[in-house]
RNA sequence: GGGCAGUUAGCUCAGCGGUAGAGCACCGCCUUGACAUGGCGGUGGUCAGAGGUUCGAUCCCUCUACUGCCCACCA
């Protein structure tokens, strides 16, 4: 989806930045068994058939799942190729491939030995629906409305002080034929005298206790509060406090078992509860029912309402030694000194706030698809841990009594994937590790050196169940953090700033957006699943609205621009299509900029290519040494490398267009270099954006114009080597965000230049201080973009047909002035569409004009024929008007001594000189005014 | 109940102590030989509200109001 896109552009972009860079890289793909979800599938596949996994049995439903695997496994990966993921594919792992199954059986009994797994029978979340236990974060609170009842419970030996007996509040009503107590706050004035009672359970034939504990809150309800130890986690804790005995009602399906009342057997819990308040109501227990918010444990797998359950489960001990056990502690202090830094940095408040308060994790599932517990039992139901049977029964403390058998549960599908940055790298095993294929996937002699690695690239949403359990099991075996830095990636939404579901039908796929998609597709796509009449027509009208064309083609490479120009630090980006439309312009642009480059070095592109090629661009992969990947345009022949001249290449810049815009490419360079390390990549694409499309050109292809057809041959031959070699690094500098157009473009550029690379991902990245700064002919070109911005804002507010050619005028100025204007006359003929820059001589007669005013120049286009004088005179006034309100206000500064006494003087003297600045343009139009009687 | 974000141009977002920015949209003019997926020019904002700190606040602090997310056992 989406979210995928966005994550892998960026992990791709690091990547080919550093593989550029010389670093030496590993971005280690692969997919974990998601356990849950994908038995849940092919059980449903299965239910189709009218069939369960228990007709199959285990070995056979299992051998199925693993079939489904390999489809849905190569849809994953196709998809990452079509985003242009230079992954190492043939390092790919999957978690239950057998070394990452292996790296699990051994963290297994390291940690069993070392007693931080435990068995034990405690309450766990239990989803009925999926027969499973599942772990805290597996669960959701919803809020629903409910009921809150109020039941009376008699005393035992009749009314106290006129009262009949306790009143309870519940939410769950069914639970109360489990009570084992009724509890009270040990100072609460109304029942003290009351602890040590009995009552009568409802419906039961039981007499419970009244106790006293602190957990009981007298503000809420009846302040009085009934004991479900086996079925609530508050009352666990308080029965276990109280050693009151636990009895379990229900059955693993959530139905009320033997130990319930005969009345009740076989009922659903919630037919129960119903039931229970009929009955209470009847006998006169019920006391009242008030609406009630509450909140509901839904499984996030099944959508099921959770159930408490007391079961045997498997638990890695998170809390021994008050809350920080080996496991934890270290997994806190790494973040805690910097070893591992989350960017952006707030999250490392989640991070350490969820580990300060963390439970023991249940690890194990009642499923079939995952790593099965390598844990046996004798026939007297002693625990026999180890890798396998044998190991098992070699470092059994007491001998087996009879045959073992394995335990039928299978592994949190997080336990696996906790040691991904250790296990792929063949962790534990001492040789080289292959595949099927036999190919050699990883090797810990030599791949240890990618841990830590650098960077995890993820999503907030699975800092807890995935990102701190790597940190803590990477620190635990390996004595070393899994990676330095954790670049939490913002949640995608909608242009509305929607969260993207199915359920509501607007979800983009990214390969709708990369192909485009017409738009009966696009709505039959978008209401497939949704199945009540009244959404789906809603979604269906919205669509067409929104997209009443369907989505035109962008490309991957607009796609993946569009992901960096927007990946800021903010923890959502909304995603908009008109965006991604934008970037596709400027992939537009470097192609054409590109054709003009070419079209002026010795071996263009073929005409008649003005835009990029579309569909013909997309490509496969772009694994190492594959090459781009992309297809030719139809038409077009493959370039004939012929290098430059080796006067073209050997000359410098000569122009100053030149080296300003070599002096521009540093700086954006440096500025790029440092918003990958911070992982700006809104930044760095913005910076490489405006660079080629605001400097590169806008200003420096127009000035080449008039360079490459003039007179000296010398600036001509430099300047077309000037347009190559910016263009080639620019590329280089784009290449980790747009690789498919840059490579395109590249492999035709890199002859001109004499490069000898198959791919640019071969050449390095750029650096800034290859580019030499030019701060002299810097100045000179902000000069000459100043003198021709002020003619085209004359000619463009004046009305002047963009085609006509017009005569100019230089007024006032000094010696650099008259130097600048000089030099650039052709320039300033050629852009300006003007005749060559005259200056006023000394006593001459200044004709009416309309002017510019660049530094102390004026810049005079004469009236006569193409100016009206009013609107003239109108605009000068906006323009006087403008530099009064900034001249007030840097006075309004300068005037206040506090400014001046307190602000540093660098400030104060830039605003000094600002003022002398507007104040010398205002003189300057002011005089143009009164020239023109205004 | 805790915690974390956000509120800047019509829309989607940058900026974050010293002259308010981008893309898209909008308004002019222009099929000029790289590009109409374009060029040139332009319109548009008391930076959510109120206090405070400061010579100076969109930016720092406090509070308020909305919006969103995460965590939590109030039966």
């Amino acid at each position: 989806h989406m979210g995928h896109a966005f994550q892998q552009t960026i992990m791709d972009a690091l990547i080919r930045y550093h593989r550029m860079r010389g670093d030496n890289t590993l971005w280690q793909v692969g997919t974990d068994h998601a356990g849950i979800a994908t038995q849940k599938i092919v059980e449903n596949q299965l239910a189709a058939e009218g069939k369960s996994r228990h007709d199959l049995g285990r070995e056979a439903f299992v051998e199925r799942v693993w079939h489904w695997k390999e489809e849905s496994g190569s849809t994953i990966t196709r998809q990452m190729r079509r985003i242009g993921a230079a992954a190492d594919w043939s390092r790919e792992r999957f978690t239950m491939d057998e070394g990452l199954s292996a790296a699990v059986r051994k963290v297994f009994v390291e940690w069993y030995r070392a007693g931080l797994i435990y068995r034990g029978n405690r309450l766990v979340n239990w989803d009925p629906l999926l027969m499973t236990a599942v772990s805290d974060l597996e669960v959701n609170n919803v809020e629903r409305d409910g009921s809150m009842w109020y039941i009376c419970y008699p005393f035992s030996d009749g009314p106290v002080d006129g009262l009949r007996g306790m009143t309870i509040a519940t939410t769950r009503p069914e639970t109360m034929l489990a009570d084992g107590a009724l509890a009270v706050h040990p100072e609460d004035g109304r029942y003290r005298h009351l602890v040590g009672r009995y009552v009568d359970l409802p419906l039961c034939d039981r007499r419970i206790p009244i106790i006293a504990d602190e957990f009981v809150d007298r503000e809420f309800g009846s302040g009085c509060v009934k004991i479900t130890g086996a079925h609530d986690f508050n009352d666990y804790e308080v029965a276990k406090r109280h050693a009151i005995g636990m009895i379990i009602i229900m059955t693993l399906d959530a139905r009320m078992n033997d130990s319930a009342p005969a009345a009740y057997r076989g009922m659903d819990r919630y037919v129960a509860r119903k039931a229970v308040v009929a009955d209470l109501e009847h006998q006169g227990f019920l006391i009242k029912v008030e609406p009630h918010k509450y909140q509901v444990p839904v499984s996030q797998r099944s959508d099921a309402v959770i159930e408490p359950m007391l079961t045997d489960q498997w638990f890695v001990d998170l809390t021994s030694d008050n809350g920080r056990s080996a496991i934890t502690q270290p997994a806190l202090d790494a973040v805690r000194n910097g070893d591992i830094r989350f960017v952006p940095e707030n999250w490392t408040t989640t991070y350490t706030q969820w580990l300060d308060n963390i439970q023991d994790w249940c690890i194990s599932r009642q499923l079939w698809w995952g790593h099965r517990i390598p844990a046996w039992y004798d026939e007297a139901g002693n625990i026999f841990v180890g890798e396998d049977e044998a190991d098992a029964r070699a470092h059994a403390s007491v001998p087996p009594v009879g045959a073992l058998r394995q335990d039928e549960d299978v592994l949190d599908t997080w336990f696996s994937s906790a040691l991904w940055p250790f296990s792929t790298l063949g962790w534990p095993s001492d040789q080289p590790v292959e595949n099927e294929r036999g190919e050699i996937v990883a090797n810990w002699q030599t791949d240890k050196v990618f841990l830590p690695s650098s960077v995890l690239v993820t999503g907030f949403d699975i800092i807890f169940f995935w990102v701190a359990r790597m940190v803590m099991t990477t620190l635990y075996f390996t004595r070393q953090v899994p990676f330095r830095d954790v670049y939490i990636n913002a949640i995608v939404r909608d242009a509305e700033g929607r969260k993207m579901s199915k359920s509501k039908g607007n979800t983009l796929d990214p390969l709708d957006l990369i192909d485009g998609i017409t738009l009966p597709a696009l709505v039959e796509k978008s209401t497939r699943s949704l199945l009540i009449p009244q959404v789906r027509e809603k979604v269906e009208k919205r669509i067409r609205k929104e997209y009443p064309d369907g989505i035109a083609a962008i490309g991957t490479d607009a796609l993946r621009f569009t992901f960096a120009a927007l990946a800021s630090y903010s923890r959502t980006i909304n995603f908009d299509i008109k965006r991604a439309e934008g970037y596709k312009a400027f992939c537009n642009k470097l192609w054409n900029a590109a054709r003009f480059v070419l079209m002026n070095s010795s071996s263009p592109l073929p005409p008649g290519t003005a835009a990029i090629p579309g569909q013909e661009l997309r490509g496969g992969a772009q694994a190492p040494g594959e090459g781009s990947g992309l297809a030719r345009h139809p038409g077009e022949t493959e370039p004939s490398p012929q290098p430059l001249s080796r006067r073209e290449r050997g000359s410098l810049p000569t122009t100053e267009a030149e080296r300003w815009i070599v002096s521009r490419l540093h700086a954006t360079l440096a500025e790029v270099e440092q918003h990958f390390t911070t992982y700006r990549f809104d930044h760095l694409a913005q910076a490489l954006y405006e660079f080629v499309w605001n400097e590169y050109c806008d200003w420096f292809l127009e000035l080449s114009k008039p360079a490459l057809s003039g007179d000296d041959a010398e600036a001509a031959a430099s300047t077309r080597r000037t347009l190559l070699v910016v263009l080639e690094t620019a590329l280089r500098a784009l290449h980790p965000v747009i690789p498919f157009i840059t490579e395109e473009i590249w492999q035709s550029v890199a002859p001109q230049l004499g490069l000898e690379a198959a791919s640019i991902l071969e050449r390095a990245y750029p650096r800034a201080d290859e580019f030499a700064v030019d701060q002299t002919a810097s100045a000179e070109i902000e000069w000459f973009k100043a003198v021709l911005t002020g003619i085209r804002k004359i000619r463009s507010e004046m009305n002047i047909v963009p085609g006509k050619t017009i005569p100019l005028l230089l007024a006032d100025g000094d010696a650099d002035d008259r130097r600048r204007a000089e030099k650039f006359s052709a320039q300033i003929e050629f852009l300006a569409r003007c005749e060559a820059p005259r200056w006023l001589a000394a006593g001459e007669a200044e004709p009416a004009a309309a002017a510019a005013v660049v530094g102390n120049v004026r810049v005079l286009i004469p009236l006569a024929g193409l100016i009206d004088l009013d609107a003239e005179r109108a605009r000068l006034n906006k323009e006087i008007a403008r530099i009064q309100a900034e001249i007030k206000k840097c006075q309004g500064k300068l005037g206040n001594a506090n400014f001046v006494d307190h602000a540093p003087a660098v400030v104060v003297e830039q605003e000094r000189n600002r003022l002398a600045d507007w104040n010398t343009q205002l003189g300057v139009l002011r005089g143009q005014a009164e020239k023109l009687g205004a």
